[in-house]
DNA sequence: ATGTCTTTGTGAACGCGTGCACAAAGATGG
DNA sequence: CCATCTTTGTGCACGCGTTCACAAAGACAT
């Protein structure tokens, strides 16, 4: 749902519904967890309630990956965490750089689950020279003029972009020219890639936005039915054309320092 | 998609479809840039490339909202602003208060995109005493104790969660408790509310995942064809059942510091 | 006023995802 | 070896979302 680009074509990669793809690392997790306490098996149904899923749904999803589960018994938890490790593609070890140190960047660079899944930082770079040699997250800064040349060496196919909004396609082009075919990013600006690179986006803007519909729509339905309702401090409506200029000084301010 | 509780009765909230709320944001934005350069109409076709979707998806999206464009001409942009931001419920004052304030919950503090749409961050909350006080993105972090007094003074009906995974569940709770009724949760854990609580989660972790689920099929089907792949340096296989002890320190690791 | 041209708004078909419900498969006990 | 019980794997139906394709509506020129 997020794979961003504008033509995407239903990849149904080796017949696994995109939307089970999204659901294999909520499993493994809780396989995860499982398998901390040597948990040796579970069923459908305590695994789903695990996970937050409907149980059919997960049994389903575990068919398109064979029949790993033994009826009447349940699923094996080691077994099925190596299939879901092994299915994506985390057995592999997964260069990844990181562009824009800021507030998020460092706090992607002190990401944990970054390191314990088979991803590995490969380099953080930042456009600002005073970042540079500057270490984050024990991983000393570079800077972006020899983002191409750490692409190369460090064989990166994955990158995470954390910059400003208006810095977030140059960067994108370059890390795609220089070989990315992956890239999760952060600022909230629509990329354009080629066809080949895949774009995932994570946006706080919105899913606050989203959040607020929801919101707006409970205290309409309890309308004066409470008092305790959110801060109804409902704005002047402008008259048909004035809206924008309280709207913000900025259309969307980055969700990091300049980069 | 994300709503995050088990049972979703299919919230077609006044006939908005969910897919549509959650492109509502993406198409305020485009149009927002618009408005900054004073464009005053738009087609379908020009803002649907701007928001990065289908132009027919992009007027069935509006057509829920009611008839705004007009036809042979286009889409108002300052009128669109408007009604988008109604409907979003962004022409409301949003309260939100952050509970964790690690590397993330820092980003998050300082990120403008919050401020300048109708949300307002009311609070900074963390557990930790040697952090109370101190000032955050020009907000003075208070102490977790206070967390029902900080919701209620301030009509918060709007949480974010970034603390570490543990942590999560309980502070959820308290929030709840305390009348947060929406939840942007960023701990890679299942967070169980009760009904009549929204719950939208964002997993830097599972993102990633994803990625590399499709990298690695782009990399099987250019199988050999080329070197330059991602590092491949397989893991070797383990023997059907000793897979998670070299699946890394922790289950997940939290995206921040200790709250 | 009339015709042409642009662009919206939407009816209809299609495909994907979800959940029910059940048959098949294997474990377990006697 | 048979009966029973548990749990998986899946056929099927349903609903949501996407996309096509086109008629209706308005602008604009003559």
């Amino acid at each position: 749902m997020a794979t961003g680009r504008t033509h995407r074509p239903a990849t149904r990669s080796r017949g696994i519904p995109e939307a089970t793809v999204a659901r294999l690392p909520l499993y493994l997790r809780a396989l995860t967890a499982l398998s901390e306490r040597s948990v040796p098996t579970v069923s459908s149904e305590e695994l789903a309630a695990a996970a937050g899923v409907n149980s059919a749904k997960l049994r389903k999803d575990f068919s398109y990956l064979g029949s790993y589960g033994t009826r009447g018994v349940g699923y094996d938890v080691e077994y099925l965490v190596y299939q879901i490790s092994r299915e994506l593609g985390l057995t592999q070890d997964w260069p990844v750089v990181i562009v824009g140190i800021g507030n998020l960047g460092a706090a992607l660079a002190n990401y944990g689950g970054f390191a314990s899944r088979g991803f590995r930082v490969a380099a953080l770079i930042d456009a600002d020279p005073a970042m540079a040699g500057k270490p984050v997250a024990g991983i000393p800064v570079q800077h972006s003029d020899n983002l191409e040349k750490i692409i190369q060496d460090n064989g990166v196919s994955i990158g995470v972009i954390a910059t400003p909004a208006g810095a977030a396609q140059p960067v994108c082009d370059r890390l795609v020219a220089a070989g990315v075919t992956s890239i999760l990013n952060f600022a909230p600006t629509v990329l354009t890639v080629p066809d080949g690179v895949d774009v995932r986006k994570v946006d706080l803007s919105i899913e606050l936005q989203i959040l607020a519909f929801h919101e707006q729509r409970k205290a309409g339905e309890d309308a004066h039915t409470d008092g305790t309702g959110p801060a109804a401090v409902t704005r002047e409506e402008p008259t048909e054309a004035a809206a924008s200029a309280d709207q913000g000084p900025d259309g969307d301010v980055p969700a990091v320092m300049p980069a």
